[in-house]
RNA sequence: GGCGGCGUAGCCAAGUGGUAAGGCAGAGGUCUGCAAAACCUUUAUUCAGCGGUUCAAAUCCGCUCGCCGCCUCCA
């Protein structure tokens, strides 16, 4: 088998072939750094992460590129807003984005240009594209001449004609066709500059990606991402740019995500619908966001809403609590594992052995098939069911039921190691989300604990009504009990 | 107006020609003084509707209805 990616440019998921054999090459649009990131950027940078790092898992040696555009019109406004220099808020939101994405388990791309330390290769595309005709300098502006680039809109599909007729497109005056985009701004007093032939000015959007692509992936690359809001213009821009500039195809494979909607509304800043993933991280568990966002195909649109949260942090919570359970019955015996056959297990062991022994093939198919995460999850469940029925009869000791468990555990965690999930230790985050869920109580630990003993002892004493009264009390106050043989606890609901 | 996407059980969600994964919720069971938790089992003759192609369609084609996105900054 062999990986299939939906690309965006022919509408058809296509085998890919790397541009060098067992390599790969990839960009993805960052942030543009004036602001904190919302759940959209969660979801793009998830995506992108689970993509690379599948890569890496089937061999390829791979070069991730992830930029940040670090000038721009709005990072400019937040500025002179504030009354700092610029810099002051590239820097918060590079730090800002850097911090979310570590909490959320990103793996750090290869490279992580900025768009500030590449104004010499912008400068050299643009000046490249002006020698060819493609672009025309403007009273201190240079302008990128659509009409000259007779594949523009490819990657969209619309046409120029429907365009320009329905476009709400300010007609600047210094532009020769309203489509036309900029490539270089002159900057006005205040403005932060860099000199350049046509004057002291800055990049525009587009450019800057077309510039840091060649400059760590070389003219011709094979994925570039990114969501898609992006496919028009900034796609379409950069395109135009890099192969007229090149005279060479540009990108072999387009991946875009689909939005995070918010009650089946895009979310969108105008909208003022969004939410930051530091204000989402305060209710819950960056690994239940990642899992909600993995739960869904990538380029589907996916809700995000309270109760979606919930449901995913049950489901991880079911798989956690599995793999807890495993781990004890490992742990207690570490050095017991032998040689498994069918004839030593019961029918739910060689159902498990069965599923277990195909889950990393039907992992691979699934990812394989433009990187569908979503049935991945399902197959995972699908083995925490059995390994659950299996653990359920088992006898302590069996050295066989150990090694089948181990080998399952193990199993598990190669594929959560390329969805980034499942890393954690299983029964410390199950306690984790107890205890979060416990904050919010108006009730002390000291208070439910003096009411277990009331309990206790009432039960003892075959008291069953006040034993039962003080369930339901604490019951209403959100604290469920747990009674075992060990004695009883008690957990937030 | 132009272009594109989507509509699968109460909810979330895989499945793009071979007879409906998985999760949540619900129901039943084991357990329990009764519960809860946990675990097990179970839950769509059917894939928005209507036609068509095919031995075979949720999957392909046409039409209808509904929802959404892009065309402006946006992951």
């Amino acid at each position: 088998m062999s990986l299939r990616v939906y690309n965006t440019l022919t509408g058809e998921k296509e085998t890919f072939v790397p541009l060098v054999p067992g390599k790969a090459g990839m960009y993805v649009c960052g942030v543009t750094v004036y602001d904190y990131c919302h759940i959209g950027h969660a979801r793009a940078n998830v995506v992108f992460d689970v993509i690379f790092r599948y890569l890496k898992y089937i061999g390829y040696d791979v070069t991730y590129v992830r930029n940040y555009t670090d000038i721009d019109d709005k990072i400019i406004n937040r500025a002179n807003q504030e009354g700092v220099d610029y810099r002051v808020i590239t820097e918060r939101f590079i730090q800002a984005f850097d911090e979310d994405m570590a909490r959320l388990g990103l793996d750090k791309p290869t490279v992580e240009p900025k768009a500030t330390d590449h104004i010499d290769g912008i400068i050299a595309i643009i000046e490249a594209l002006i020698a060819k005709g493609h672009a025309y300098a403007s009273d201190g502006d240079v302008y990128y001449a659509v009409e000259t680039f007779p594949e523009y809109l490819k990657l969209s599909k619309r046409n120029l004609e429907e365009m320009q007729a329905g476009a709400r497109v300010e007609v600047g005056e210094k532009k020769k066709n309203p489509m036309d985009f900029a490539l270089w701004k002159g900057s006005k007093p205040g403005e932060p500059w860099w000199q350049s032939p046509w004057g002291q000015g800055r990049p525009g959007w587009h450019i800057e990606c077309s510039a840091m692509s060649m400059r760590f992936l070389g003219e011709t690359f094979d994925f570039h991402g990114g969501g898609k809001d992006l496919i028009f213009p900034h796609h379409e821009n950069e395109i135009a740019q890099s192969e007229a500039a090149n005279g060479c195809a540009f990108v072999r494979y387009w991946l875009h995500n689909g939005f995070v909607n918010i009650n089946s509304e895009k979310m969108s800043k105008s909208l003022g619908n969004f939410f930051t993933i530091r204000e989402v991280l305060e209710r819950f568990d960056p690994e239940t966001l990642r899992f909600f966002i993995l739960s869904a195909h990538y380029r589907s649109p996916i809700d995000f809403s309270d109760q979606n949260l919930s449901e995913a942090q049950a489901g991880l919570e079911r798989i956690y609590a599995c793999l807890a359970a495993m781990d004890t019955v490992i742990w207690e015996n570490p050095a017991a594992l032998v040689e498994l056959s069918p004839e030593v297990l019961s029918p739910a062991g060689i159902d498990l052995l069965e599923k277990s022994s195909q889950m990393l093939a039907r992992f691979k198919e699934a990812m394989d098939d433009d990187f569908n995460s979503a049935l991945t999850i399902g197959i995972v469940f699908e083995v925490v069911r059995c390994a659950n029925r299996f653990m359920a009869e088992i006898q302590p000791g069996n050295k066989a039921a150990i090694t089948l468990l181990h080998r399952v555990r193990v199993e598990i965690a190669e594929l959560g190691e390329v969805l980034g999930l499942f890393h954690s230790k299983p029964a410390k985050w199950l306690e984790k989300q107890q205890q979060e869920k416990t904050s919010g109580l108006e009730i002390t630990a000291e208070e439910i604990e003096a009411l277990i003993v009331e309990r206790s002892e009432a039960r003892k004493a075959k008291n069953f009504s006040r034993g039962d009264e003080i369930r339901d009390y604490l019951l209403a106050k959100g604290i469920q009990l747990l009674d075992s043989a060990q004695g009883t606890t008690w957990k937030a609901k």
